[in-house]
DNA sequence: GCATTTCCTGAACAATTGGTCAGGAAATTG
DNA sequence: CAATTTCCTGACCAATTGTTCAGGAAATGC
């Protein structure tokens, strides 16, 4: 209920140096959030069992309430990890800026993102399912803001016809994330249906090169030369 | 283990007459069904509980497993009943049509029936999620041979010059599903982050719209007079 | 070295899980 | 009507769930 995750004063604490008091914590903290992020990843919340995340932790069920306290602190403790890495990539943008470039480097940037972590997309993925129980706080906040922002620039942008008339600014932020994010969340049916093992790195070229020419030109642009 | 789903002659059971034996049966396992549905959409096949099933559908537990043997065998039924009504709206395309009116109508169909069972997609997301473990063969078999021919398509028109040569069939496909899907499967965050309490229909048009805009434009095609 | 904090875990906890089954009610059939 | 099939469920089962806790090992500080 208490959906506290994103709000500001949050700051994890600072891993501490190699050797000093506390690194075995630090250490074995991060080893099961991996664990717990693979788990909850597949099979959500309520799925997802401290058992399962302890075995593939390797280490005892009793360890990790050791650290979390309960499976919900494990799971807030997950996201709250989740969403800081997401926030330091949520770069930012002026009015001034190039829409093309912009663009480009965004849709690029996500791809690279989601491409790297597709269990904390997974994660993420699972828990908008549910309703976004604790995310709730997250997503009204600074989540909101991030997206009102560009959503702004992108409405100057169009007013002075450097956009497509046609372009929804809140709908092309969504259309990005969807697009990027599908190659993580079902990624299980992509490959299905290419028939691949997994996705090399020439797959993610044209798939990026394949995103950016279409909202690009949706937009009313060119692809900017490299 | 056994992926069964979505092959060949899984036809479900005709829905006997009002009155007829079995009346009582298929009126039953469509309220399971739907309840389940709720349950397993939003907290995954192992999250979801035959108890939490029983209590939306306010039936004993017993109850349900009478009519389904088992929670895998629900789940299972379940699918099925998605994956049926997924197919029946996988309609036919030929060369011959116009590729701006097959992709309208395509957008279309995908997102109203998206917005009309986010529940199925909520599901069907939550599978893929896990790694399709239940659908493996209905995504390599059925559903691979309606994206092949589709992309073939896609290609031909493309060789003819009437499609953008940087049009990647299959990512298109993708594009178009991941797109419309976004709006059953991350509702709670499109709501949170337009501040809505749900979508109405103007902004089911206004999506649509932008949609086919976006995407006709990537495809090099002009939106087709209604 | 000793003292203190941190780390660790096996055993036990009540609650919930999916599943079985006997026994009976309700409906359909002849 | 009686016979038969379908429908239904409460009680019980073993297994698993998240959690508590006592007691001790290991690391750290001095």
């Amino acid at each position: 209920m208490s959906d506290i995750i994103g709000e500001p004063g949050r700051a994890d604490a600072v891993t501490p140096a190699e050797g000093a008091a506390g690194a075995i914590r630090a250490r074995n903290e991060a080893h099961i959030l991996t664990a717990a992020e693979g788990v909850f990843a597949a099979h959500g919340y309520r799925g997802g069992s401290l058992q399962a995340i302890a075995d593939a932790a390797e280490l005892p069920r009793s360890n990790l309430l050791y650290y979390f306290g309960s499976k919900r602190g494990l799971y807030v403790a997950l996201l709250e990890r989740t969403m800081a890495r997401w926030n330091a990539l949520l770069d930012e943008i002026t009015v001034e800026d190039d829409p093309a470039t912009v663009l480009t480097r965004f849709i690029h940037a996500k791809l690279a993102l989601v491409r790297r972590h597709p269990q904390a997309s997974r994660l993420f993925a699972s828990e908008i399912l549910q309703g976004a129980p604790l995310l709730q706080a997250y997503l009204r906040g600074p989540l909101r803001e991030w997206v009102d922002t560009r959503a702004a620039i992108f409405e100057r942008w169009r007013s002075e016809g450097r956009l497509d008339v046609r372009v929804e600014p809140r709908a092309l932020i969504f259309l990005i994330w969807s697009a990027t994010q599908h190659y993580a969340d079902y990624e299980a049916q992509v490959l299905a249906l290419t028939g691949r093992e997994q996705l090399s790195d020439a797959d993610d070229r044209r798939i990026a090169d394949f995103l950016c020419h279409m909202i690009l030109s949706g937009c009313g642009l060119q692809t900017p030369g490299t």
